[in-house]
DNA sequence: GTCTATACGAGGATAGAC
DNA sequence: GTCTATCCTCGTATAGAC
């Protein structure tokens, strides 16, 4: 019973395309744990399943694949928000963008913990780089539809929009922390307690802009 | 012209309680900037005046200075809410609350990202034995109130909560981010800006569970 | 393109004088 | 209680073989 064991994670077949997206996918998950300043480059590398020299050799340095993390996690938030119509009634358009907002957060669970870092930590400098207004452009432009057609009040868009976000993402990026706000075992990440957070985060969005 | 220049921050001079309550202010800041684990004990020490040696003495390491700093935060936290009235009309106690928040996080800029880093970073482990539920208690009680007496609509009061400190924290934790969204030069902690942050907050969280 | 081995600086922690 | 000097691990980054 000598037979040769595989890899843990998988084979090194030289697949220059490949190992840069592992490698991507690696450090996403460490720069959302611990952000730029506190992630390892060897934990990286530990769970890429191949060494911390190919980090360098693709990515000059941290900071590059920092960097690369960040391009990636932005283009997939913009997208997810583009992908959304907003050209129909106000109401609706803002109910899916927050959907598609909490959808995306909960489909990659490392974006809101990316993106909260870059500010915390990092001071959104590379944010300055890459131009985060795509994101919560398409939420003030359905606010501001939706008070001149008269069914919003009147909001400043761009704050209301900034506090919009703010609903989706304080539930992913506090989670840790207020886990113990509920029963002892609760999965925050379970598909109920998604659910229920998107709605609660859906319906709280509608209301708080629509005239009564 | 030799004259005997003073340190650069404050004298030497033997006070045990005043020293300590220095390291955790400078903690509290390095703390605040990059987490647990990005802080450095060498800043700390560097903006406290005194030698890093005293805050081993003091404390005995850096987890501990660490949590002594979170158990100060959470203890300011918690009396700010508490000292809000929550026993009159849902709604003025819903929109005191928030206020209280929001002035607190404006007086006391570092305690927002103190809170997200403890999630973010360190899973909440130190929330564990603090017990955070004294946060979000108020606001609970608050909704659950309104709704029983049929001012406020159906909804879950505990997600609402975390929906609603979402709203009034995720401004200062993403300060950095968003300020690229403003006019350049807009100082996001200015008393203008604060102020404005303020009543769209509040107006935002009390529409959002107003019946209409 | 991928690996092993290693240089080197940063940073947490302590010893010991005053 | 406070300081200076130092230890030593950890972590980034590179050299060089295959």
């Amino acid at each position: 019973m000598s037979l040769i064991l595989p890899q843990k994670t998988a084979p090194s077949c030289r697949d220059a395309e490949a190992t840069k997206s592992r490698i991507l996918d690696a450090a996403e998950e460490e720069f959302a744990k611990n952000g730029l300043r506190g992630a390892r480059t060897e934990a990286i590398a530990a769970n890429t399943g191949v060494t911390k020299a190919m980090m360098y050799y693709y990515f000059s340095d941290k900071e590059g694949l920092y960097q690369a993390v960040l391009e990636r996690a932005v283009r997939r938030r913009v997208s997810a928000m583009q992908k959304v119509d907003i050209d129909g009634e106000a109401k609706t358009a803002l109910r899916d963008l927050i959907s598609a907002l909490i959808d995306e957060a909960s489909h990659n669970q490392n974006l809101p913990a990316i993106f909260m870092y870059e500010g915390l930590q990092n001071q959104g400098r590379f944010y300055a780089q890459i131009s985060i207004t795509s994101v919560y452009a398409p939420i003030v432009q359905v606010l501001e539809r939706g008070i001149e057609t008269g069914q919003f009040r009147k909001v400043d868009p761009l704050h209301t929009a900034i506090n919009m976000v703010g609903i989706c993402v304080h539930y992913f990026c506090s989670a840790p922390n207020i886990k113990h706000l509920f029963p002892p075992g609760t999965d925050l990440y379970g598909p109920e307690m998604l659910e229920q957070h998107k709605k609660e985060a859906v319906e709280l969005a509608v209301a708080s802009v629509l005239l009564r």
